[in-house]
RNA sequence: GGCGCAGUAGUUCAGUCUGGUUAGAAUGCCGCCCUGUCACGGCGGAGGUCGAGGGUUCGAGCCCCUUCUGCGUCGCCA
């Protein structure tokens, strides 16, 4: 039976006794970590969010306290009143390793199950059982240091906003389904049949009426949901530090992010950025990375060998650049030693992002490569002055159409760098990427899409091309990427009606279709709209990344997994035929398939 | 929807390629002993739907098919 706390006051946390408090008497409450009964002796860890202490139950305790003490099992719940004293024998591995607490008082508050994995640093347990019994997973001091800098990143956001003059409003969680950008979680109206609210893909059109409204600096701390496939930097719901300012121009949202980034790291990990961070546009990104978030942590650059190979009898290639595309390389340092096999698992990862192939090359003085048969000597050696390559180095080379060449070779570098151990888990390089297309072509909706989002403003010298070259144009967006992972974007917005107007009309809606979809913010814009733009920040990117975790999970307390579910409350999970009825809505899937 | 990896005591894993007695180890758990432990120690014990279903075989944890679950990834994510 457990016992009541009644009368007892906790007085201070594990964790913060030490030295200087040898001879008080304190009250102590937590989980207990571990016990070791050694008869006569027992001494038991008692651990609370602070860290550890230890216990000491001797013979010279009452009868009582000696049996209870040898009852104690892991993750019993204990209060404890006792003395702080120096021990006979020191820890050095423990914080608090120099005194212990000889108990006067125990109390088993309650009683633990034995709790199916370890509660330790390390996630030693499958994160299939850890996510079925995230409390007690969430107990583990690693988690609890996830958390805690999750919390101060969130604070450092909000005060630092303050600082700058931001006010936090927050926007609805039940809004409108909009078209365009990511499938929506849908909410049913009870009260208006067969409608359906949508939660926020992102505050974006409430924070614009906001500065229409004239609240010139708006920060929100904002829950966001996408019903899209997860991965492991991916969430259904997430949270977003999201900004606007009124009266910007790119430059100046930069600007305010950045001295947010730099005071972020500053007060979390004590690490200084540097200040401009670099900026690159996304031609150059895309050119130089083959990736609109390039990981500046390592080199390996791509270089076009267009020219140096247009000349080469080889239909990989020509049929390439016939068609418009390009053959572009990574050059792998010291990649001449790669086994045949290892070169394969490059080139697999290349056919991964649809490129047919990977051409290879060793440029040495006895070369070695996959299409050397349509090699010239000279051949060989503009290739390899053309990817600036060395004789031991591993020429990778895929020639397609940009967009493919890009992305295959962009993952090529990423999975070269990480097999040489190039990538560096504790440094920390920030760009920005700029101007990027306003649209790109959907091959499956046949027609132009926003790249960003429907709102963003075409950079000032590519209005022309609007109705021309849509390919051509580029916006007033950017994103903030920190070691090859998307940490934030953002853009300047339209603020004018009519140009709203034009690309909705571009995007494919009709006057129609626009106004019913966007017709508020339409009307809005008839009232004076202040040039305006902002930035959202993935807070759980940053505290993933700032913490050196690998999932995004790690730093959300009680996460979803692969199929948007959860395994501890098991949600999603049907309702009550009545609850539907209320609604007005019947299911149609076969009871099959809803498990 | 595609591709890849994984699933065996409470837990972490070995065993699967190459089918063959009663499926092992570590740890945890239970009992007894133990006065300075901290991965306490000693002795003893319990603990298994080898994810599920089907097939091949004299015989399947192991081979084949289907399926479920989790992870990674492509598509998707304005």
């Amino acid at each position: 039976m457990a016992e009541t706390i009644n009368g007892m006051k906790r007085t201070c946390m594990c964790a913060e006794l030490g030295e200087q408090d040898v001879g008080k008497s304190v009250t102590l409450m937590g989980w207990c970590h571990k016990c070791r009964d050694l008869g006569g002796l027992t001494f038991i860890t008692l651990r609370d969010r602070t860290g550890e202490i230890q216990l000491v139950i001797t013979p010279d305790n009452a009868e009582e306290i000696r049996t209870k003490a040898a009852k104690v099992r892991s993750e019993d719940v204990l209060a404890v009143n006792g003395s702080v004293q120096l021990r006979s024998a020191p820890n050095d591995k423990m914080k608090t390793g120099k005194i212990e607490i000889a108990v006067d008082e125990l109390r088993i508050l309650s009683e633990s199950e034995t709790p199916p994995f370890y509660i330790e640093e390390d996630d030693n347990a499958n994160e299939q059982l850890r996510l079925k019994y995230r409390y007690l997973d969430l107990r583990r001091p690693n988690m609890q240091r996830n958390l805690i800098t999750r919390h101060k990143i969130a604070k450092s956001a909000r005060d630092y906003f303050d600082e700058k003059g931001f006010i936090e409003i927050e926007t609805p969680m039940l809004g409108k389904s909009t078209p365009e950008g990511a499938r929506d979680y849908l909410v049913p109206s009870r009260v208006k049949q067969g409608s359906f609210f949508a939660l926020p893909q992102s505050p974006q059109i409430y924070k614009q009426l906001l500065m229409l409204a004239g609240y010139d600096r708006y920060m929100q701390i904002a829950k966001c949901f996408r019903d899209e496939d997860l991965r492991a930097d991916r969430q259904p719901e997430f949270t977003q530090i999201d900004l606007e300012m009124s009266f910007v121009d790119c430059d100046d949202v930069m600007n305010v992010t950045e001295g947010f980034v730099a005071k972020v790291f500053k007060d979390v990990l004590d690490i200084t950025i540097e200040q401009p961070i670099r900026r690159i546009t996304w031609q150059e990104a895309m050119d130089r990375y083959g990736s609109d978030k390039p990981d500046l942590r390592f080199d390996m650059e791509l270089k076009d060998i267009t020219d140096a190979v247009k000349d080469i009898d080889f239909v990989v290639f020509k049929s390439a650049i016939e068609a418009g595309g390009t053959v572009r390389c990574v050059t792998v340092p010291g990649g001449s030693s790669f086994s045949r096999k290892e070169i394969d698992a490059l080139g697999e990862v290349c056919k991964t992002y649809k490129a047919k192939g990977m051409a290879w090359i060793v440029p040495s003085a006895e070369p070695r490569g996959s299409f050397l048969k349509f090699l010239k000597p000279e051949d060989i050696a503009n290739i390899k002055a053309a990817a600036g390559a060395n004789d031991d180095d591993l020429i990778c080379i895929v020639a397609d159409k940009n967009s493919v060449v890009w992305a295959a070779l962009g993952a090529l570098r990423i999975a070269a760098a990480d097999k040489l151990g190039l990538i560096k888990k504790d440094d920390f390089k920030l760009c920005w990427v700029t101007e990027f297309p306003m649209f790109e072509y959907s091959e499956e909706e046949g027609r132009y899409m926003a790249m960003h989002h429907p709102f963003t403003m075409p950079m000032d010298e590519d209005l022309d091309f609007l109705e021309s070259d849509q390919g051509k144009v580029r916006s007033k967006a950017y994103d903030i990427v920190l070691n090859g992972c998307e940490l934030g974007g953002g853009s300047i917005r339209i603020h004018d009606h009519d140009l709203q107007m034009r690309i909705f009309k571009l995007l494919g809606f009709t006057e129609e279709s626009a106004e019913e979809q966007f017709g508020f913010l339409l009307n809005a814009f008839r009232f004076g709209v202040p040039p305006h733009g902002g930035l959202a920040i993935g807070l759980d990117r940053m505290v993933m990344l700032m913490g050196g975790c690998q999932s995004i999970r790690d730093v959300i307390a009680f996460p979803k997994v692969q199929n948007s579910s959860d395994l501890m409350t098991e949600a999603p999970a049907p309702v009550d035929d009545k609850q539907l009825e209320e609604l007005g809505i019947k299911v149609a899937v076969q009871e099959s398939n809803q498990e």
